[in-house]
DNA sequence: TATAATGTTAGACT
DNA sequence: AAGTCTAACATTAT
């Protein structure tokens, strides 16, 4: 579910209640994340965000990384509740619960990070693209690549945290077809990629994320993005800059949204 | 009942 | 050898 806006709609909505707060406990329902070790106790020194992965630092060198994947939320409930169906593991505060809900069982969290995977991958190209980067970075990688532009964005070993929901945004944004071959993109085109995916990822965190179906934030409120949405989830619909009817084909497994017409 | 779903990876294939 | 593709993970909703 989550793609870097939602993760860091759940950073800064967290940051703003934990930070400084002492761990009491946590139960784990689900054995698979039996994970978390020796936590209780100990306080909240910062919530910080890699690509979609969210970091719950506890110590100078320790933190609970998780990763939600496909269908993990987070909830805040202040006071004690009966926990939703498909709750997974609650870490317990004084003000309240942290709750970790995932109906499909994909996300992994672990507090020995090191073995958590895809956490440390290696040769990012860009780490942080909320911020502007250079375009000709991307091309220079780019150039030796023969598979689908929207593989590539996807791959969290080029742009941490792009996943399939934006990488359609910004290929239309940016009037590239998902199907060109990395490597055929000219510069022109990397810059343009480059400036829609800070723009894009930017107004998303600013509309805290994509509801389209089951993304909720801290609080179990809906995200606002999807209002803003030109291609995904839009089959059938009329281009929005063209005469032409917005596409669903499959790339590698993954359902892509696109204009034929004026993505070229 | 069949299909698709916002992610990632191990292993197969080229 | 390195790059790319596919099935699998587990479950719900349409």
């Amino acid at each position: 579910m989550p793609e870097l806006p939602e993760v860091e709609t759940l950073c800064r909505q967290l940051k703003k209640i934990i930070l400084g707060e002492v761990i009491e406990d946590v139960k784990i329902m689900d054995p698979k994340l039996e994970m978390i070790h020796d936590v209780a106790g100990k306080c909240i020194t910062a919530v910080t965000r890699r690509g979609k992965f969210l970091e719950i630092h506890i110590d100078n060198d320790r933190a609970i990384v998780l990763h939600l994947r496909m269908t993990g939320r987070l909830l805040w409930q202040d006071g004690r509740h009966d926990p939703p169906p498909h709750t997974r593991f609650v870490i317990l505060f004084a003000k309240g619960s942290l709750l970790c809900i995932d109906p499909r069982r994909f996300a992994t969290v672990r507090t020995d990070f090191k073995s958590l995977p895809g956490y440390f991958h290696s040769g990012v190209v860009i780490e942080d693209p909320l911020c502007r980067f250079p375009a000709d970075q991307l091309e220079e990688i780019a150039r030796k690549r023969k598979l689908p532009v929207k593989s590539f964005l996807m791959d969290q070993r080029v742009i941490l945290g792009v996943g399939n929901i934006y990488a359609c945004e910004i290929l239309y944004e940016a009037s590239v077809n998902p199907w060109r071959k990395a490597c055929s993109l000219s510069i022109c085109e990397w810059e343009n990629i480059e400036r829609a995916t800070a723009t894009i990822l930017k107004k998303a965190v600013a509309c805290r994320g994509t509801t389209v179906s089951d993304w909720r934030d801290l609080f179990g409120r809906n995200g606002e993005y999807q209002h803003e949405l030109n291609v995904y989830a839009h089959e059938g619909d009329p281009c929005r800059r063209c005469p032409g009817v917005i596409g669903r084909e499959r790339l590698s497994g993954r359902g892509t949204y696109f204009c034929p017409s004026c993505q070229k």
